[in-house]
DNA sequence: ATATCCATTGAGACCGGTCTCTTTATATCT
DNA sequence: AGATATAAAGAGACCGGTCTCAATGGATAT
């Protein structure tokens, strides 16, 4: 009675059909829920189907009808909470509207960036969410408006483009962060990025090619300069890609004459690799020095002091960029536009009044 | 001299034949890399797809070769970062060996594993890595193996399935600890899980559906069975799947005369949780009370104290399960392997001799 | 009884690749 | 030169669905 182990082909429609003693077209249009049938030749091939176990074949359905049903994504980090966190918003919308979601790492490099975006188009994917690595470099990106996937940008816009994006309000949410310590009398503020880059100090902010960091150094920028904060720009740090790098970013932005009061640090990764530094020198948060964080991950709830952070609705955005493209994907013609999700600063323990507030 | 925008069609190997005067056969030779042709025949015909830019469509591909290049991961929660970790060893594995990797999410729930299972099979994935919401149910789990697609169990293991599986060595981390725990004088050890049950209390460790948590507990009940400890299972619980029901769960357990000394998490969440419970009841780490965590999670370093972990090599079990699925893939014929990747226990400061450790 | 209509069902082309088999052209051998 | 081997290219079937169009047949209309 068992089946025989090896009964690897698979059934097909033309199995089914052979059973119910209909033709092809006719169990098709039963399995594949599109025609009219009559009750009684539905009944039949529903029976032969369950008997014989038959599955379609998806990939067989999508190449006749062009449409996989499913999303590509590519992100810079899985393992990066906030990615990870960011696809299950779009898992979670995706799935509701039938979609599945195909993920692709691009580790942050253009190169392999593009191959993943090739490779998904290849598999026919329905659209396309994409946090581009650089926003100078996009002819990869123009390549796949071409072929006419629809395409919504994550985390980093490009304006030149002319596509959909969610992003959080980058510049304003570095400029209020910024405003606040420069209430609580800070005047020497730094800002810590993991971008790669050659050297740590940056020298114009335009040439930045990833647009939320371009975005949050010039908040940061811009709230001093209306603070009349003379060359703001000294503190801006970029290259804070591992702990080691990172302590040395602190302990060189710390040499600095006079050094910063307050740190405010690119992500929840940074965040974390800045709280470490600053634990191994020995400096007391927020007595000594005061820092902020963007993103408000697990870890900035249990420190002591617990940690003052931008947070942002990761998952909401990853929601709003799924809707995105899915109204796309129903063919709604609807003018391009970027969003920038609203971000908040959550006040905790780690800002302070700068220890010799008195000397400004 | 523009493509006029809505090229939509997309270019085929017949096109591209057309356009470099070859036949249809010969232009997918190259444009596959499969049989032999003349360097010139090749020559023009790579011109022309070039021209045409042509894209391979892999759809079309995988239907005739039978293999998608895809192997479908079924995880609990991407969230998660024990399993976005994991994913990302699979992913990296797959990467380099061809394949690319296609998410689901199951949020820990039979029905959704199941569809999530038979929407990857329709999709004709090469493989599956799953990890399976509850242990005593498999029919979906022997269909795969009925199909012929080759399946590996990821941080649980069903050895009546008969197939591969990559897990940590629960049962010896928890007793490990747990002997951790007895050597620094604790008497009455609590084990916290999130497993989704009716009851906080454990009646019988055998009807724990999920085989991780099942040796976990068995670990923890069987090191202080070794020590003489009576009634170890009083201490044990389910169910902390939120703060407020961990907050219960805190709080239940240390109403019990006598209260426990010492809380073992059953995960990195869960730990998060557990802490966050302990600070708000105002017990101090380790003075009044001692507590280890599964997972070296962020968080458990930047604590006060920093936590004592079960280290498990995540992104290592990641790669491991993605590499034996792949040697199964190659057609490697093996003996089924039940894989428990060696833990370790991380001692920091969140465990300390019990406070009234002479009453005992 | 015959014509007309509508509901079903069947036949077969098609999607874009892969792959087998055949044909053609060139090179090698005696 | 004629026979044989071999490399290269072409024809066309096939994968497993979808979908168009034609054929069939019973019900209703005249």
């Amino acid at each position: 009675m068992e089946e025989p182990l090896a009964s690897k082909r698979s059934v097909t429609v033309a199995d089914v059909a052979r059973a119910a003693k209909v033709s092809k077209a006719t169990a098709a249009r039963v399995l594949g829920g599109y025609g009219v049938v009559s009750d009684k030749v539905r009944e039949q091939v529903t029976a032969a189907a369950a008997a014989l176990e038959y599955r379609p074949n998806e990939l067989a359905r999508s190449m006749t009808t062009g449409k996989s049903g499913i999303i590509g994504v590519v992100v810079g980090d899985i393992e990066n909470a906030f990615f990870s966190l960011a696809v299950r918003g779009i898992s979670d919308v995706a799935r509701l509207a039938g979609f599945n979601v195909i993920i692709a790492n691009s580790g942050e490099e253009l190169e392999a960036e593009k191959s993943a975006v090739d490779l998904l188009i290849g598999k026919r994917v329905d659209g396309l969410i994409v946090t581009p690595a650089r926003c100078d470099r996009m002819e990869h990106l123009q390549d796949i408006r071409r072929v006419g996937v629809p395409l919504v940008l994550f985390d980093r816009s490009i304006p030149e483009l002319g596509v959909d994006s969610v992003t959080g309000d980058d510049f304003d949410a570095a400029a209020t962060a910024t405003r606040y310590l420069l209430d609580m009398g800070h005047r020497h503020i730094a800002y810590i990025s993991a971008m790669d880059a050659d050297d740590e100090r940056l020298t114009d902010s335009r040439e930045l090619s990833n647009s939320a960091v371009r975005e949050r150094v010039e908040g940061v920028l811009e709230a001093q300069a209306a603070a009349g904060i003379e060359d703001p720009q000294r503190y801006i740090r970029l290259g804070a890609t591992d702990q080691a790098r990172t302590d040395a970013v602190v302990k060189h932005l710390l040499q600095e004459m006079p050094a910063p009061t307050a740190l405010v640090a690119s992500d929840s990764l940074v965040g974390l690799r800045v709280f470490k530094s600053l634990q191994a020198i020995g400096l007391s948060i927020p007595d000594d020095i005061s820092m902020i964080s963007f993103l408000d991950a697990d870890w900035t709830t249990v420190t002591t002091p617990p940690i003052t952070v931008v947070d942002q609705p990761v998952y909401e955005m990853g929601k709003k960029a799924a809707e995105r493209l899915i109204s796309r994907l129903n063919g709604k013609d609807m003018p391009v536009e970027r969003t920038a999700v609203k971000t908040s600063l959550i006040k905790r323990g780690s800002v302070a009044w700068p220890p010799h507030s008195s000397e400004q």
